[in-house]
RNA sequence: GGGUCGGUAGAUCAACUUGGUUAGAUCGUCUCCCUGUCACGGAGAAGGUUGCGGGUUCGAGUCCCGUCCGACCCGCCA
């Protein structure tokens, strides 16, 4: 019989003789016997080998074992006395007599200890593939992936279809710059900055779309906030009144997306410094030059002529919405239509500005979205606007000249707001492979590749 | 792209302020001891061209210049 998991349940059973596969946690030896706790992809166990217990081949495998050897352990799951019982561990009541080991595959000495909370995020980085085998990056990228079944789950519930945008896209961007050109086509395409102009055309095709995918930034920036790839959670919405039913829905969706990780990931959540954050009925929401005039008002800084908030105004804001109003998200709308993309939805009563907001967890961007332009003529005049050329967006323009109704969407960055969640400092530290300037899976000029 | 701070064993740091003999500590690694540990414990050992290049000096980890690398801040954004 086989045991195929380290589940408490599977492992619980007491006189069962099993056979378990995993890698070397933790290694005690004793002298005469020797512990070792076993990972696998559900939990640990604690086995211990007893010479006597053991065939005399297994007795000498087990002198050489490290950490990170992969194993597999035959034996029988038997209760620990009443002293040995760990308290600490789910399994912690039981462990495996060992009676043959055999080894997988063994492995180096590690280059550093993986659960040492004070590794310097270089080295960490450098170190993937071993660092990510701790059991906090573990919890993290599962609650990274649970983030995103939660945001499938609710999306799916409310008619939402997934679709895959194309990642290669023509070079007419929204924005222009900050695009990786991609050489081999020969048309210029360039990587997408988002899924943007495909999830606005799928909602011709569908009504309510969503795409969860990666997007990409040639931008020089070296923050603990950026990256050059990062993962969009994209929606996209027809038949909407204004901006405030994206936002509504928003607002649903990070309530649907807190009470899932809960339910999945409570435990991996208590090995952040995860807080749960307090989200009211409704996020407030300011217009930005509300926001602005009130930092006038409390700080005397006037910015009230600014096109954006600086980073330092947006944590000023995050903890004043926090005190005053228990929330733990704001909304500021109305950001000026000169700074907003093309397809930005200008508000009638005051067309400097746009029926578009920002959404601000803990004092850090993590959303953009907004009410968008479904009438042909009008975004095509906004193009103009903008000095675009609209024959450049032809293929775009088709679904607003068929019949596009009212709509509008965001996209939530994933890094970000698992950064946030988690109380982790460094954008790339809930970024499984993170890309930056100077690192694509190592530095790319580490020192000792010089000349 | 602009700015700030930093780079010393495999990891995390000390020594730098005020230049001075053999650059230390903890964790890890290796060897030995240990039958109830769970961050096991005990004894011992190995491990460094102080990122790299140049300069000042009788003497540089320490001061100066250059260079590479990193972290952070700004612009921009999710």
């Amino acid at each position: 019989m086989s045991v195929r998991t380290l589940s408490v349940e599977a492992v619980s059973k007491v006189g069962a003789e099993v056979t378990i596969k995993g890698w070397v946690n933790a290694r005690r030896n004793m002298g005469k016997i020797v512990f070792l706790d076993i990972r696998d992809r559900a939990g640990t166990i604690q086995t211990v080998g007893v010479p006597s217990q053991m065939t005399p081949e297994s007795v000498e495998r087990l002198k050489e074992v490290r950490l990170e050897w992969v194993l597999e352990l035959k034996g029988a799951v038997q209760e620990r006395g009443a002293k040995q019982k760990n308290p600490n561990s789910p399994t912690g009541a039981v462990e495996l007599l060992i009676k043959e080991l055999k080894v997988l595959a063994k492995a180096e000495p590690l280059p550093l200890d993986l659960e040492d909370e004070k590794i310097g995020l270089g080295i960490h980085l450098d170190y993937l593939p071993i660092t990510l085998r701790s059991e906090k990056y573990r919890a993290l990228f599962k609650i990274q992936a649970e983030i995103v079944r939660g945001f499938r789950d609710y999306l799916n519930a409310q008619g939402f279809t997934e679709i895959q945008a194309p990642k290669i896209v023509a070079a007419a961007a929204e924005g222009g710059a900050d695009v990786f050109e991609v050489k081999y086509l020969k048309n210029k395409a360039t990587l997408a900055q988002s899924p943007q102009f495909y999830k606005q055309i799928m909602v011709g095709v569908f009504e309510r779309v969503f795409a969860v995918g990666n997007c990409f930034r040639a931008e020089q920036h070296a923050t603990t906030r950026h990256l050059n790839e990062f993962t969009g959670l994209d929606l996209e919405f027809g038949m909407i009144e204004d901006h405030h039913d994206v936002m509504n829905l928003e607002t649903e969706l990070l309530r649907h997306i807190l009470n899932h990780l809960d339910k999945t990931v409570s435990s991996e959540l208590k090995l952040w410094s995860y807080i749960r954050p307090e989200l009211p009925e409704k996020i407030p929401y300011f217009k930005l030059r509300e926001v602005q005039e009130l930092i006038k008002k409390e700080t005397g800084v006037d910015h009230t002529n600014e096109p954006d908030l600086e980073p330092g105004e947006e944590k000023w804001l995050g903890n004043y919405v926090q005190e005053k109003h228990h929330s733990d998200f704001v909304f500021i709308t109305h950001y000026p239509t000169a700074k907003r993309p093309m397809y930005t939805y200008p508000d009638e009563a005051d067309p400097e500005f746009t029926k578009s907001f920002d959404l601000l967890f803990r004092g850090v961007e993590i959303t953009s979205g907004g009410q968008r332009f479904n009438d042909y003529n009008q975004l095509v005049q906004s193009m103009k606007n903008k000095g675009l050329n609209p024959e450049d967006f032809k293929f775009y323009l088709e679904s607003f000249q068929y019949g596009m109704p009212p709509e509008g969407g965001l996209g939530l960055g994933l890094e970000r707001l698992t950064a946030r969640l988690l109380g982790v400092d460094n954008v790339k530290e809930a970024t499984l492979f993170p890309r930056d300037l100077n690192r694509i899976d190592l530095q790319l000029s580490p020192p000792e590749y010089k000349q």
